[in-house]
RNA sequence: GACCCCUUCGUCUAGUGGCCUAGGACUCCAGGUUUUCAUCCUGGCAACACGGGUUCGAGUCCCGUAGGGGUCGCCA
């Protein structure tokens, strides 16, 4: 029997991270086994599905390169299916019609539970059971004649050919319904594996106060598909040995659900970045400039390509995430960059640096040519002959031509800044804090 | 409340009865390198929730307790 798995969210425009999870993980275990991975997009909900929203889930699964096989299937296109299974279940007596509760409301479709106790193999929690006294009817049909979640996904499940479903363990009583839902359609069975769930820095399930899990804010956040993919791949799972940073084939071949943890996992946002960090430079210098000159267009910065190059390969190892780039070289670009106060106050304003940095620039201005190796030279001579600490002259030199107190190595900074812009950021410099 | 489930360093995890004086990674701390920050190197802190069994031997099996979570909708 070949895999075939499933991702079936609701598009509401932000996809949660643990769905997204559970997607890796039905994209990893269908790859895994040579199976197939599909798509079903339960936009019943009218309100909230957007063509918008479904824009947003498909530009996310391809930022995360979870390709699927086969066209999407759209569940509000089988609302008739559902409903004629809803009438065969009525005629087989497997379900009946009651106006619940007396509500008022009408008539809806109840499907009757077939009163034995029930057990399953889930794939990753093991043997799960529930007492028939436990379980009851539940409604298939609204009163408004709409099929009902259970129905629905149950019933697309058979339209797919879905051999295993793996979901969130928010669904596991939902599980015991669907089987007995499964055998009343005279269907097989899928395998079941239930993930437990991801929750928040407090330990606590994410909610929609934590408005920081949703897939498309860790983009925003400045963090790559690649690096996303594996953090969640591996939050819950491990391949069994020690490594951490795999490949999608690695991970595909390493994959199975025996692995998976059941117990939740919590997001560390620290590991998360450690990781992008190293995603970020494993990336080929091409597409990390493209991604540089993405940053700087988005900041309105215009950067002249040659010297923006340069640039980059100068912060190249020091940036973790996306969202670094620009803060880290905002100030190459503009002459009127801001200055970090705290900085000023230690390091510039203090006895002797006003004398420093004019004599540094003296210094600068005599030299017959500036680039990284002459201002080394030049300034370790300085250090020597006035008596400074290198402290004293570097820390000085570093914020007055980029405001910073860190930043890439001052002789590569200096030789790109070049001459003229690191003099008239002096000047400016000691025009602002120390005249 | 009822029914299910979960419990190894702060976090993600390895561990499937002896190889565990519990390993790795992130974080943090210290030292080294460096003009600074970052990187890098070295080292360090830090865990089997608790209590009973079973066994020659338990993080690993069983039973309780505690704590946490899920579900209990004409939401999905």
């Amino acid at each position: 029997m070949k895999v075939r798995t499933r991702f079936a969210p609701s598009p509401t425009g932000n996809v949660h991270i643990g769905n997204m999870r559970a997607a890796i993980y039905n994209w990893l275990f269908a790859r895994h086994h040579g199976g197939q991975f599909l798509l079903r997009v339960e936009d019943t909900d009218r309100e909230r599905s957007t063509p918008e929203a479904i824009q947003t889930l498909l530009d996310a699964m391809v930022w995360l390169k979870l390709d699927f096989d086969e066209e999407p299937l759209y569940q509000s296109t089988r609302m008739e299916a559902h409903l004629e299974a809803a009438e065969m279940l009525l005629s087989k007596g497997l379900a009946y019609k009651e106006d619940k509760g007396g509500t008022g409301q009408g008539e809806c479709v109840i499907f009757r539970m077939p009163g034995t106790d029930s057990i399953f193999e889930d794939g990753i929690k093991g043997t799960l059971s529930k007492k028939a006294e436990n379980m009851q009817d539940f409604v298939i049909v609204r009163s408004n004649g709409t099929p009902v979640f259970h129905l629905a996904n149950v019933l697309d499940d058979i339209e797919q050919n879905v051999t295993h479903v793996i979901r969130g363990d928010d669904h596991v009583e939902n599980t015991f319904r669907h089987i007995a839902l499964y055998k009343a359609l005279g269907a097989d069975v899928p395998k079941y594996a239930h993930l437990p769930m991801i929750v928040n820095a407090q330990g606590k399930p994410y909610s929609k106060r934590d408005g920081d899990a949703f897939v498309g804010d860790f983009r925003e956040k400045g963090f790559l598909g690649e690096a996303l993919f594996n953090y969640l791949a591996l939050l819950g799972w491990s391949p069994g040995d020690d490594r951490e940073i795999m490949s999608m084939p690695e991970m595909v071949e390493a994959f199975s659900l025996e692995r998976c943890q059941s117990s939740a996992a919590q997001v560390d946002l620290k590991k998360l970045t450690w990781m992008n960090g190293e995603y970020m430079l494993k990336l080929p210098d091409e597409d990390f400039e493209m991604i540089c000159f993405g940053e700087l267009d988005k900041a309105g910065i215009d950067a002249e390509p040659e010297y923006a190059r340069r640039i980059f390969k100068l912060v190249r190892e020091r940036v973790k995430t996306v969202a670094d780039i620009v803060p880290m070289t905002g100030y190459f670009f503009a002459d009127e960059f801001e200055y970090d106060e705290q900085a000023v106050r230690k390091k510039l304003q203090k006895d002797g640096v006003a004398d420093t940095l004019a004599k540094v620039k003296a210094v600068f201005e005599s030299l017959e040519i500036f680039d990284e190796a002459s201002t080394d030279k030049a300034l370790h001579d300085f250090v020597e002959t006035s008596g400074l600490g290198f402290g004293a002259v570097m820390a000085p030199v570093r914020i007055a031509v980029s405001g910073v107190q860190s930043g890439p190595d001052l002789f590569p900074l200096l030789n790109v800044l070049g001459r003229e812009r690191v003099l008239k950021r002096i000047e400016r410099t000691t025009g602002l804090f120390l005249s």
